[in-house]
DNA sequence: AGAATAATGGCACTCAGCGCCAAAAAGATA
DNA sequence: TATCTTTTTGGCGCTGAGTGCCATTATTCT
């Protein structure tokens, strides 16, 4: 009866992503992340510490959770964009939808993104996560324009959607009762009487 | 004769920033940034490990050298602009200005940049650095439209016109003969037309 | 029962960074 | 010249992230 036959060999994994995220959270709220240490999530898990850098590659890491799956839905959607829709149109509608969240995971969503905003060591770390999202922007800007990717106009589509979505989080996460879509919205707009 | 007294008491400073930093670099050009530690620096210097410490905080600030006093003149550059200049022509004048190198320093910076913009270390470093630079624009900007420097205007200038100088940096580099100032006023026309 | 497979986690190591503090090197004073 | 004061140096020892190595453990397969 203990053996049901359907899964690979090998040992069981003692842990997962979703496990570490949430005892990690627990400790960074408590505990503020600088002074959370790995062998302290590790311990409130019942885990080796050598395990977390297994499903982790830095404790920097742990909050971002599952970006790189999101970065693929995030291209797919562009794709999907008919092209009669103007470039940068298409972009900004993709953005909007990319930061639409169910009322379900907002709260979650909002922890996450204050930490990884207020702390230091993370806004230094999100770069690199941020460079990953620039590209998926990059490519289909190059792609729709016939351009290579790396030229100046598809750079600036993705730094400058960057620099639209970051301004947004940082007001919606400075008012408690705002709707993170309508600022996207309204900083697009703001944008665009600022360049006159 | 070896005392002209002119000078306060205490031991001598044994090395500087320019040194510190031009020894660094030197071993960050044969051996890769990741692959410099800071034993080898000091060692190259004659000098202890912990005193390295003392002028830069850190070595990923090394390749930044005097940012901050560059961000004094930035601010000062801006307070000295007519107010009868619309805001944002006034900040992209001066971010044009802020990268205008002599011939002489350009080689150099053109080494700095590309160490910083090509190393991921120091990509997520630069976040920090970043920040700092975009809170002088956000609080010229807030004080010219009389909004707090935290609102979504000041932030999304600050935002997007460092979206504009790293776009066109990266643009630069990629480039050989290219340059720079042609470069982002170049980005500033295609950010308009981009954005219809 | 034993072979094959896969995850675990301990161990030892490197390196950044920091607090502490004694020692070195300079000027000032008498 | 000797001593006091000031300032920088740099050694020591520690914490904590991250990594390579590998024996151990848990599971399925034959």
């Amino acid at each position: 009866m203990t053996t049901t036959t359907n899964r690979s060999p090998g040992r069981r994994a003692v842990t997962d992503h979703g496990s570490i995220e949430r005892a990690a959270f627990r400790l960074f709220e408590e505990q503020g992340f600088d002074d959370t240490t790995m062998e302290q999530i590790a311990e409130s898990l019942g885990v080796g510490r050598r395990t977390l850098f297994r499903y982790f590659p830095s404790k920097n890491d742990i909050p971002w959770g599952q970006f790189d799956q999101s970065l693929r839905d995030f291209a797919a959607q562009l794709a999907s964009v008919p092209l009669e829709v103007p470039v940068s149109e298409a972009v900004h509608q993709c953005v909007v939808a990319f930061n639409d969240f169910d009322e379900q995971s907002l709260p979650q969503h909002r922890i996450r993104m204050r930490l990884i905003l207020d702390t230091p060591t993370l806004q230094a770390h999100s770069a690199l996560r941020y460079a990953a999202w620039r590209t998926v922007i990059e490519d289909y800007v190059a792609a729709r324009l016939n351009m290579r990717p790396d030229g100046l106009v598809p750079r600036l589509a993705g730094h400058v959607s960057l620099a639209l979505a970051v301004s947004s989080y940082e007001q919606w996460l400075s008012e408690p009762d705002s709707d993170l879509t309508s600022i996207l919205r309204l900083a697009m707009g703001e944008l665009r009487s600022y360049l006159d």
